[in-house]
DNA sequence: CAAACTTTTGCAACTAAGTTGCAAAGATAC
DNA sequence: GTATCTTTGCAACTTAGTTGCAAAAGTTTG
């Protein structure tokens, strides 16, 4: 449960991050974007239309998803078993341009999806002709709660 | 187009695979397997449907990829656009245990993906808590032929 | 090599995921 | 508050993936 302060820090967050990126501001990008930043894990396409306390419809859960990647407010993480997870980028990514370089973990047991902001995705050397541009790196295995 | 000799060490190479992995020889499996070895990408669902010379059944794509996985023949590879493409494993995957800790590499142009079987994946320190099992690093950029 | 047996295939029918056009509802600007 | 521009929900559609089942193909045995 949030603090009446900590819940009105939130809302106002909110509308910072929708209003840098120069969205209108609807209960569907609100709702969405509030499940983000209460959630520490990443969100399936799944997770967000069943957990809004509002239902919207899924073309709208699509279509602000979208918005948000291109905005730079989420960025999406491919896991082993080709299902897209997305979470918070940090306020470095911009509009178009995303710097979301570090290591994603997926836990095998309980399937929650976390950004590990601190690990850095490390240099990998190419062989001769590759131009490498982004770089993913997705461990699994069991994390903290399910070891 | 491929010398007598070397259709004949391609053709007895399939039955070899099939035979380890203790699979009945059938059209669909022959067909697939060939696919697999004749090409230096990996290959997609889609691709294995449209480019086998006889047309099989969707259902016999998924049945196969997913036997042939389950045999260690194959392997998955997670992509930043969510699409699974599949590469033939190395002699050291067996039945239930893959080995693939290699690198993979996706052009954003063409679309080509292949292992890197030479690019070993890079040891990724976890804090405190996270227990790895499985390492999956893809870099995406521009290949040899398109750069 | 043919009968008996086992496995695989194709089909139909289904569920889930994702896309597009459009009119109505909502947000913003004046 | 009204005009204008944006977003939403709905319907209708495409594509991806799953399951049960009977027919076809593969394997084993004598
Ligand atoms: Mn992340
Ligand atoms: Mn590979
Ligand atoms: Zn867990
Ligand atoms: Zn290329």
């Amino acid at each position: 449960m949030l603090f009446p302060t900590n819940f009105i820090m939130m809302e106002n967050q909110i509308l910072n991050i929708l209003h840098r990126s120069q969205l209108s501001i609807t209960d569907g990008r609100k709702s969405i974007l509030r499940l983000f930043l209460e959630s520490d894990n990443a969100l399936a396409h799944h997770d967000i239309e069943a957990r809004t306390q509002v239902k919207f419809d899924r073309v709208t859960v699509y279509r602000t998803l979208q918005i948000f990647m291109e905005k730079g407010i989420i960025h999406t993480i491919p896991t082993a078993d080709n299902s897209i997870k997305y979470a918070l980028c940090r306020d470095e990514c911009e509009q178009g341009h995303h710097h979301d370089d570090h290591v994603h973990f997926v836990c095998k047991k309980c399937g929650s999806t976390v950004c590990l902001e601190d690990v850095h995705v490390p240099a990998v050397r190419l062989p001769k002709g590759f131009k490498p541009q982004q770089v993913e790196v997705v461990v699994s295995g069991t994390c903290k709660e399910c070891s």
